[in-house]
RNA sequence: GCCGAAGUGGCGGAAUGGCAGACGCGACGGUCUCAAAAACCGUUGGGCCGCAAGGCUCAUGUGGGUUCGACUCCCACCUUCGGCACCA
């Protein structure tokens, strides 16, 4: 009965695949093994793969994983492919909301932060990355933050740092300084009290001499969009700087100067305006003016730029009873305030010429200003004016000019303002200079020592970390600590010894992500940020990802950081990250962004638990394009739990094998493994990890099939199918891969293999099928042989029953032959 | 508002000038099961014709255009997303 049981067993089933215990498993050898520790002495070439560190918010959220498996995976494919890859991560652990955290918990922001810090490695290490912890990167510890302070120091010794006034948003209520999300429609968004802008002397970076530089993307291998967002935000702009006479009692300047790219047009000026920010104006305001315009300015600092810079809205402004003097004309024109003028672009101020310029058209409608054409442009019947005049035409109204051609009118008249005194030939970028001051206690402090003798002083070098006391009081009111900390403020003059003061300010948090791709490189070094042995063979980044909500802002920073080190003999080079790719963004199941507060999120943490992190993994990159993003819809992972498996199956299952070399089957074999590797290559390479899996699920399903028909296969081929397909799959699911190759027999481990190659000419088919249309519409198929010629494709598709009804009885005008895909043929008739 | 991007079956998507819907989810039908789940197999854009094999036709946000041929290129519009300088 027993024996007659067991001979009526199916064939050995092999044993089930468990993602868990492989995936523990196998993270346990590689950490032991030090498997993924990158060496500075390795012979190979390097490369140097990065993606966005993540700031310590908590928890790893699924955007945290659908941003850095995908970099994973095509790091471990360069692994393979023959590069010493560097691969590391670190935090990103100053900011606001470890200060939000600290005011909520009455807790310091170090404890936050430092636990979050622990609680994310762990969660990243469940991702089973290539990551180099060795090499990891806070830049809120003291051993990162004092070489940012030392950045600041080198910047400020090459005169890349200044200090002025600027504003920042203040709530009145709490006495607190806020970030610009704190303000919400105007109010604090604390206590909703309305907010104003209050202006205070800060540091700035001069990233503005380096626009030119940073306009040229020629070594970079970047997106085109952005670098069109990094040209937009630059927003270089050529014209003049043109002086207008003023002549106001006791106004010491006799002139205010205005940049403005139609210099051709000053002859159409009938108006004038500042910014309500610009320092002229409260002195050259007529004394019946004054209450008008003192309250309009007070209006304005309660406005946000982008409301100020919206073209929707109505114009506002107010007569200073000021004029000034158009130096061509000698016209006097009347000095308004506009809140569309920004102080912080050109010179603050704008002439008005409403016959060119829209806003200025719309502005002289408004108050009743004249409107003054000084070009008799082509459409124009010269009645009056419904909208301001585009380029073209001659100059009119324009004395000496009259007639001048509009392609000739700038450079005219700006030679002529330059030869008599009125102007000069000016760049404006739209670009300002980097304010890196914030009003915060959880930041790296600006290592500056206000003494009364000696104002502003440079902490010596050997002196830093200015470190944060690490008692700091937190109140409601979100007020910086530091400003109030005694043992942090009081310090003493390093030119002089005698009691100073500390600056209280810290620095923008991305100074620090800014330079952490150059810590990575020698993260332990206590001399220097970094060595320049270690520099000259690892920088730059050779591939840089991340979201594209960076495209403009840390990533014009971190160019300009490493323009300026170049300058400062710091680096040897000039661009931060050679290849940039940005992946879109991974929403909620309901396609909001994931939060709390929405209760649309979805914990990576649970889907690894539930179904493997290689699953996890492989259906983040199967979910569609990563430079697209969309919702993160958890409902299809099985979908990728089923593919392992049948992985799984078809790679350790048996096969009837048997040395079968010349058999059509044995190629067709050959071919699929041959073409799955090329796709599969040039997918990797090209950030197309959809596809990559897509392919990989149909080069599985075709190898089930295979076996499950039962027809013997040529051993060596069936090997190399395996072989490869573990191979493939071990950048993308690197757990599976491992467990695979090691129960095929190979050598530990699948992640130090070469990267399989193919062969060109065994990818070819025999056979294609070919689309025959007629006038455009698919009418018919034909199977033809690979690259068959024009004439045999012709005669079959004319001969073909089922195209033959739709060309009997008509003229063939033309036909249009695709090789291997498609034979058009147009008829008339 | 300005700058940048994206709109294709019930859903995620594939195809970047050449057979629209690869691959996967879901759904439906089946196998197994007392049953369910899981697993596996089959079908699956809409409409029309046909017993069937198959054929016709419509369809890639909307409206135009270029082309033998357009999801793909051009123009206009609509919607959604990212950024707008102190969220990171």
């Amino acid at each position: 009965m027993s024996e007659q049981t067991q001979t009526r067993q199916r064939p050995r089933q092999t044993e089930r695949y468990e993602p868990r215990a492989i995936e523990h498993k196998w993270q346990t050898r590689w950490e032991a093994d030090a498997l993924y520790r990158t060496p500075d002495d390795d012979p190979r070439p390097k490369w140097y793969a990065l993606t966005m560190l993540p700031y310590t918010s908590g928890d790893l959220h699924i955007g945290h994983w659908w941003a850095m498996v995908p970099s994973d995976t095509q790091a471990r494919f360069k692994r393979m492919s023959g590069y010493n890859v560097l691969f590391p991560m670190g935090f990103d652990a100053f900011g606001l909301p470890a200060e939000n955290a600290a005011i909520k918990n009455q807790t310091h922001p170090s404890e936050w932060t430092f636990r979050n810090v622990d609680h994310m490695r762990t969660q990243l290490k469940s991702m089973g990355a290539m990551f180099d912890w060795q090499r990891e990167v806070i830049t809120a510890s003291p051993d990162y933050y004092r070489w940012t302070q030392w950045w600041f120091l080198q910047l400020l010794k090459h005169d890349l740092a200044y200090r002025k006034s600027a504003s920042v948003w203040w709530c009145p209520k709490d006495q607190t300084v806020l970030a610009n999300e704190q303000v919400v429609d105007g109010r604090c968004e604390r206590c909703d009290t309305i907010v104003s802008k209050r202006d205070l002397e800060q540091w700035f970076f001069r990233i503005t001499n380096y626009a030119d530089e940073l306009l040229d993307f020629s070594r970079l291998q970047w997106p085109e969009q952005i670098q069109l967002m990094q040209r937009n935000w630059i927003g270089r702009s050529e014209g003049a700087d043109l002086r207008f006479g003023l002549d106001i009692p006791g106004v010491a300047e006799q002139e205010i100067r205005v940049f403005t790219t139609r210099p051709d047009t000053v002859y159409g000026v009938t108006f004038f305006v500042l910014a309500p920010e610009h320092p002229l104006l409260d002195q050259i305001t007529s004394p019946e003016q004054r209450d008008a315009v003192r309250s309009y300015v007070e209006a304005a600092r309660k406005e946000s730029e982008i409301d100020r810079l919206s073209t929707d809205r109505e114009k506002t402004g107010v007569f200073t009873g000021a004029y000034v003097t158009n130096l061509f004309n000698g016209e006097r024109v009347p000095v308004w305030t506009a809140d569309y003028v920004l102080a912080t672009y050109g010179t603050g101020a704008v002439m008005g010429v409403p016959g060119h310029d829209q806003r200025d058209f719309d502005f002289a409608r408004k108050y009743g200003l004249k409107i003054v054409p000084v070009f008799h442009h082509p459409d124009w019947d010269g009645g009056e004016l419904t909208a301001a005049l585009g380029h073209g035409g001659t100059m009119i109204n324009s004395g000496p000019f009259d007639g001048t051609a509009d392609a000739d009118a700038v450079r005219t008249v700006t030679a002529y303002a330059e030869a008599n005194g009125l102007g000069r030939r000016a760049v404006t970028y739209r670009l300002r200079d980097w304010l890196i001051s914030r009003q915060r206690m959880w930041g790296a402090p600006i290592p500056i020592v206000y003494c009364d003798d000696h104002g502003a002083v440079p902490v010596p070098e050997r002196d830093l970390p200015v470190l944060l006391p690490d008692d700091a009081e937190f109140r409601p009111t979100g007020e910086s600590p530091l400003t109030y900390h005694q043992g942090f403020l009081h310090t003493t003059c390093p030119t002089c010894g005698k009691p100073a003061r500390r600056e209280t300010d810290t620095m923008d948090t991305f100074m620090c992500s800014s330079w952490y791709q150059m810590r990575y490189i020698d993260p332990h070094n206590e001399e220097r940020p970094f060595s320049r042995e270690l520099a000259r063979k690892w920088l730059p980044v050779d591939q840089y990802t991340g979201g594209a909500e960076h495209a403009v802002m840390h990533l014009l920073y971190t160019r300009f950081f490493t323009k300026a080190a170049r300058d400062m003999g710091v680096l040897e080079h000039d661009e931060p990250m050679v290849r940039l790719f940005n992946q879109g963004q991974i929403l909620g199941p309901d396609g909001q962004r994931m939060s709390k507060s929405r209760g649309n999120v979805v914990a990576p943490d649970d889907q690894v638990e539930r179904w493997g992190a290689d699953t996890f993994r492989g259906y983040l990159m199967f979910l569609g394009p990563w430079d697209q993003g969309g919702p993160y819809d958890p409902s299809g992972i099985n979908g990728v739990y089923r593919w392992l498996n049948r992985v799984w199956n078809v790679v350790l299952g048996e096969t009837a094998a048997a040395p079968l070399p010349a058999a059509p089957a044995t190629r067709e074999l050959r071919r699929w493994t041959h073409r799955t590797v090329r796709k599969v290559t040039d997918d990797l390479g090209a950030f197309r990890f959809n596809t990559m899996i897509a392919a990989m699920m149909e080069y599985t399903n075709y190898l089930t099939r295979l076996r499950e028909s039962a027809a013997p296969v040529d051993a060596a081929a069936w090997d190399e199918a395996r072989t490869s397909l573990a191979l493939l799959l071990a950048p993308a699911v690197p757990h599976i891969a491992e467990e695979l190759w090691q129960r095929l027999g190979k050598p530990y481990s699948v992640h130090t293999q070469p990267w399989p190659s193919y062969e060109a000419a065994l990818t070819v088919e025999d056979e294609v099928e070919v689309a025959v249309q007629v006038n455009g519409r698919l009418r018919g198929r034909l199977t033809l042989p690979t690259d068959a010629p024009e004439a045999t494709a012709r005669d079959r598709a004319l001969a073909d029953a089922a195209v033959r009804p739709h060309i009997e009885g008509k003229e063939i005008v033309r036909i249009i032959y695709v090789p291997n895909r498609l034979l058009n043929i147009v008829v008339r008739g």
